[in-house]
DNA sequence: AATGAATGAGCATTCATTCAT
DNA sequence: CATGAATGAATGCTCATTCAT
């Protein structure tokens, strides 16, 4: 499920793993990938040498955020999926890629931008998510909650959408539910 | 409407200038804002010395080219709406919005971090944006076109997502013309 | 009474700290100020990144070399003047502190450039230094040494414009020495 | 429009050397040698090629500014020296040279830190003046003024100091006036 | 001749990464 | 293993000087 089999890896080590990708999620989502990787050791408790010796990279680490944090998308899909009709989980589904992708969008350019073979470990999450996603819009599409003409490409442009809506929105929700209600009604068969 | 009445600018200074700001925009826009000053100037073919003898700050060059961003938009949403019938203005002015938008999120971003009034040069034209826009959506939602119960805020937060998704996808013009479709249709009155 | 609670800094960086410190005082001394940064590392034997860790600033490096320079000078006035009778004593420091300010002019301008509280680490030894010097001009004007009409102010003009006399000389001691003569035999009460 | 002769325009150019001369005397003076040169050519109403037209380096202007005076400071010793008993003569002069050279330290360092030749231009008033101070000297001297064991090197070190003494103080004219008093003494035989 | 735009070497400073402690 | 000092390439910006207008 989750990775393979790397080391068990120490007790403390794993909790300042943790830490590390803790603070690094917080940082770069809040403050941007610029902030300097002192920083982000000394928000975590440790030295610069620690994040190096775990995270090869600062690039490294930004893989490993995303690489955590799609790993978490896609689990929760699959539970949602799980639990749920077919409409429902759809819409259940898309709100919760929504909200979870807030702020991604930031750094993935930033991976993007390094160059070649970056994803490597971003491809398996990611397409176990787009499986996800595939699955889910084919059944909604079944199911008549959704139109039939819509592919997987458009679907996760429009998720990717959504969330760049919310996040120019403040926090009260029920502009926030707006944007959800046109993109729905926009999703239904004519 | 635009500027009153700066230096006149030598022939050549202004063609530098000019050359400055497209190479700039290209540059920000496919690239990001890390690009280095020093290239630039190379790309516009000038010395970094004349780069910022026209911009004093990187940041001052990316607030021109915001600038100019918004003027065009705000000059081809005035002329645009002055052509149309409401409902045609409303779907047309969305879909220019977007298309001039696309790419414009990245150093907004970064403009943002710069702190205090630098939006000083920007409020001009992003406040004659909105007008339009307000004008737009308020004609639309009264000829019916338009849900009523949706604002200015959210609105505006749909033309961000809807260029967010359209930057998600690749250039063939079938799956960006369904993004318009999904939202012009939630749009709607119920 | 010099410092109190530094951190305990590593022997290899309080050496760093230290050469860089010595390194510095030269090359401002004998050239100036605009010496480059990245050559004063260079001569100190480590990377510039080293000497902007220790300090933040070329300003920083100015001002810690003068503090040192005002604590040692502090620090000798206070012992000579422990040591000697007050007519002698009042020499004594008056030659100690004119050898030790030749060069000091050069930055100590160069630091009042940079605006407010720069002084905020140079006060300190500076008070110090000049409460001594009050006491000693007290005790020789007492004594009969000095001429009762000369102020505290007055005195330091004096120890400067006497340094700047020295830096013209060359480094043969009569004619140095005949400064001194004139300048004591001028001191004396008519 | 000219038609007769070309002295319009040297009227101008002379016109506009003086101004530089002036307004680079005046910032130098106070502000030091780094103003770069486009503000004092913007103060001077100029453009900065017409200030490298007139001087060919900013070094040159430096250099100009100083010969400028020296050479007034020799001629005005001169009328001095002429119009005055010897032992008047001697302080008068030693003021005047002390007066005119307050602030002149600043930029001579600059100039010595050029390297070569520089004096070339400066050799000439500077012989001048100390010729002129030699006599000075002697003359004092020879009427009993002044100590007979002081030579020209450092009277002439005397100046400087003073001058830096007076740097230190105030404008308040008492402080001042104590110095030259001390100095005065001090050169009175013994 | 005057102007000021253009040039580019030079400088202070930052930051990802390495390595001695 | 952790630490944080050291490194140095890279970057934004300045300014003396040149040159087209």
């Amino acid at each position: 499920m989750s990775g393979a089999s790397e080391r068990p890896l120490r007790a403390d080590a794993a909790r300042n793993r943790a830490r590390l990708l803790d603070v690094a999620t917080e940082v770069f989502t809040t403050r941007g990938v610029g902030v300097p990787t002192e920083e982000i050791a000394r928000s975590a408790g440790v030295g610069v040498g620690t994040l190096f010796r775990h995270f090869p990279t600062k690039e490294a680490l930004l893989e490993a955020v995303m690489v955590r944090r799609l790993e978490d998308i896609a689990a929760r899909t699959e539970r949602l999926a799980a639990d749920a009709a077919p409409g429902e989980a759809f819409t259940a589904c898309f709100r919760l890629v929504v909200e979870l992708s807030v702020g991604k969008n930031e750094f993935a350019r930033a991976l993007a931008a390094a160059g070649v073979d970056v994803h490597a470990s971003l491809r398996g999450p990611t397409e176990q998510i787009q499986t996800r996603l595939a699955e889910l819009l084919a059944g909604a599409q079944r199911t008549g909650t959704v139109r039939p003409d819509l592919g997987l490409a458009e679907f996760i442009a429009l998720l990717a959408g959504t969330g760049r809506a919310l996040e120019q929105l403040g926090p009260e929700p029920e502009p926030r539910e707006r944007i959800f209600q046109v993109v729905f009604d926009g999703l239904r068969p004519r």
